[in-house]
DNA sequence: AATGAACGTTGCAATCAATGCAACGTCCCT
DNA sequence: AGGGACGTTGCATTGATTGCAACGTTCATT
């Protein structure tokens, strides 16, 4: 719509690639180097993005401090932290919360495992959508035209022999994950790797995030994992109660 | 240098003190409604700000996608993990790192402690500037007219009866700092804690980071705390070793 | 049920801000 | 000393951005 603020944004997951230089800049935008650089100061002076001593620019402080906020806003990420928490400590493995955004599904939260053994994940990292438990879950609840059109939509890397090959399975995977009430991925992301989830909803009913328990096939295997389901969709029931309980019907996340 | 991008930035703090509707936003930015809506609507199609079912706009989740990518990107963060770990295996309690970026510092690591005891912060969030040991470390590096007009800049909030009270003080701080090569915060941020910390330096010898230990007086004394300050200023110095050696003298967080 | 307020949205014409160009400065490498 | 690469600035032109006014909806009130 403004084509200003849109070049400039631009730049912004351009740099996320890695720093880079005004000319290369201006180059991957289309536009004349003075353009670039007037639009580069203009993000500088809101700390948007940092001159480095090289004088390439990269990312700055500022986008950082403000993801930060925006998460703090997340009330959904209040009311379960210390749900998630709880959980955590009785069974030790990797819990995380995550939301559903215009087609993004990224962790909102997260409580390290106990266990030396550790798996890879980041707050604010946007999952792996046609294989996370989690995913599923959040992609099962949208309405029915919207999710088939984000079906068709995305690409199906097979991470390993049991990722979700294709858009069609996908939806199968969905209709079963809002059948049953859950969802599961083995070994579909990382070939060692198995998590159960559940969702948590707003008062409307619809599903406002979900959340799942991680653990490596060494410490438990994926039939033990699954007895832990119950105490996961209690836990899960748990702040739906007080999210649905707590929020005047607005904010959906 | 910008007019319409500099509006649409402007957007974005605003929107992280919390949801705000068309008029607020146009109100506060000083401009009319229609021009609001589409720098709103630029930066939704970005995915920097989302929009409730209540029509309400608050920041969305590319922006903390990006953010994330830009911590993945400093180096140093990645180095020092694995040290950050290591000591908090060691000592248990909490270790931050933080860098220094344009006239605010930040948390770009931490690990827990893991006593039941947790003190608040969070990733990505902006430091007490006047009053953490880390600010102390970063600040102290600068060229002096920056660090003076940096510490006249500065508010000196009374956070406890131990605050830094006003930039004469922050001042004799820093010099402190630069004279022994660590520094310490007493119970100036919060009235039950305390941090030691020292500096990370790159190949050009400038601090380029900071790391500190962190501890409620319940669980360790002040003077117990600074017993373990031989260990801390030993794994910032391998971090410096470690980064100084693989940096080809560019990037200067 | 009707009225009115509040809010978001759209088309339009005027203006002002953004653009690309070209020239300049600087640094670095040959 | 010369050439190339890169960042920076002033300027005239153009076209994108702006505020206005009118419209559409939703929701609360009478």
């Amino acid at each position: 719509m403004s084509q200003t603020v849109d070049r400039a944004l631009s730049i912004l997951p351009l740099l996320a690639e890695g720093p880079a230089d005004l000319g290369t800049v201006a180059d991957r935008l289309g536009v004349h180097k003075s353009t670039a650089l007037r639009l580069l100061r203009t993000l500088h002076e809101h700390g948007m993005v940092y001159r480095q001593s090289d004088q390439r620019y990269r990312l700055g402080a500022r986008l950082i401090a403000l993801a930060q906020e925006a998460m703090e806003n997340l009330d959904i990420r209040e009311i379960a932290h210390p749900h998630l928490v709880r959980l955590n400590e009785r069974i030790g493995h990797t819990v995380h919360l995550a939301v559903y955004e215009e087609d993004e599904v990224l962790y909102i939260d997260k409580v390290e495992s106990r266990y030396p053994v550790r798996m890879y994940s980041r707050i604010g990292k946007p999952v792996a959508i046609t294989v996370a438990a989690v995913a599923k879950l959040l992609l099962a609840d949208l309405p029915e035209p919207e999710r088939r059109a984000l079906a068709e939509k995305l690409d199906y890397p097979m991470y390993t022999s049991r990722s979700t090959p294709n858009a069609a399975a996908f939806l199968r995977e969905l209709d079963k994950a809002r059948e049953q009430g859950w969802a599961s991925d083995l070994g579909g992301h990382e070939e060692s790797i198995n998590c159960v989830a559940a969702p948590v909803r707003g008062a409307d009913g619809r599903v406002a995030a979900a959340m799942s328990v991680s653990a490596p096939n060494v410490v438990v295997t994926a039939d033990e994992l699954l007895t832990l389901l119950p105490l996961v969709r209690r836990t899960a029931d748990e702040i739906t109660g007080e999210y649905s309980g707590k929020t005047p019907a607005k904010d959906a996340p």
